[in-house]
DNA sequence: CTCCGACTAGACAGGTCTGTCTGTTCGGTT
DNA sequence: AACCGAACAGACAGACCTGTCTAGTCGGAG
């Protein structure tokens, strides 16, 4: 209990800085957010922010891991549910579809990041580990589905996740993940 | 004759600073880059920029609008040397694959600007254009080669345009284009 | 020859950015 | 009671940003 304290009072400014960053830079940009803006946001002193993660650029980097771990875990979650692997990626799209739906969506984070990230080898990195992890689970679920050639199927359907996220939000298209999963059905063996 | 020097001279700088600011925006991303970097590298006095643009939202505004009308103009000639719509979709492809195997690709100019945008409706608008553009290229096509569903079949294939783009610029994946191109070829009816 | 319009060079203002540093408060531990 | 670690407030440095302004150059047109 009494280390409890401690410890709530160690990752309180830590998570209160996180959820800002989260907030913040999803909304407008990872460049456009200035430190100012996440501290004032998070109710946080500057020394805090640089106690518990030493530059902007590792903010950014927890952010995204945060974003990744999040993304992966609801996936899992889903898919826990469905049986076969022909359900198993179109329930993929299924939860894309209700995601794109939530009114503050405003595209794929990794998308963006990497959009934004210039030079930043780490950014970039950390933006390239969830889209992998997406490219094999599609990758497995073909092989698992016995499609001809697994690891083409893999990524083409990535192109149809990125593509209908991007639609979604850039060209505001809310039924896009649908278009996508029904093209993605007739894909399956 | 005589007023060619003077209108060489007036277009001298605006064109110098577009070819510097379409390299430098495209290279390292709209935000990432200053006003300095780009009259630097163009070789040309602060006060012109803001003689020949007034801003620097109405230079990115040039800018995207230059790689807008090159994008539909390259798009245009290629289809042109095509018959039927099925080849022309293709074609469209093909075009991406051979542009995504330039050394110096790093993605789509508008998937990219749209992401930096940040709340600016100019450069989200001029980013806009373009992307319907595509769309009701691929829609009109789709009907021309009596698509069941003409409308739902072009924005399928912008999904796989954008993704395959995307994925030949952040994942590296250079025969994306290709790939996408498969795909689409078992759309077509 | 004189004037005009385009261009140049560069100082400057006013703001924002990241990151550092000083000094203080305060709860929990020893 | 003394101490320590975490968080606080906020000034500060140094860089960079956009945009404005002054002052001068130069070629061609009237």
């Amino acid at each position: 209990m009494e280390s409890q304290t401690t410890t709530a009072r160690r990752t309180s400014a830590r998570e209160r800085l996180l959820a800002a960053a989260d907030e913040l830079f999803y909304a407008n940009g990872i460049n456009l957010v200035g430190i100012d803006r996440v501290i004032e946001h998070a109710g946080v002193a500057k020394a805090s922010l640089y106690d518990c993660f030493g530059s902007k650029e590792e903010l950014i980097r927890a952010y995204l891991k945060g974003r990744a771990d999040k993304r992966q875990a609801r996936i899992g979650e889903r898919l826990a549910g469905l049986k076969t692997p022909q359900e198993k990626i179109l329930g993929v799209f299924d939860l894309l579809a209700e995601i794109v739906n939530q009114t503050d969506y405003r595209g794929c984070v990794f998308q963006r990041a990497s959009a934004e990230a210039g030079m930043s080898s780490v950014i970039k990195g950390t933006c390239d580990e969830p889209r992998a992890w997406l490219r094999s689970l599609f990758t497995e679920l073909a092989q698992a589905a016995k499609a001809a050639d697994p690891e083409l199927l893999g990524r083409q359907l990535v192109f149809l996740y990125d593509g209908a996220a991007l639609a979604a939000s850039v060209d505001g298209d809310r039924n896009a993940p649908q278009a996508a999963r029904v093209l993605a059905a007739q894909m399956l063996p």
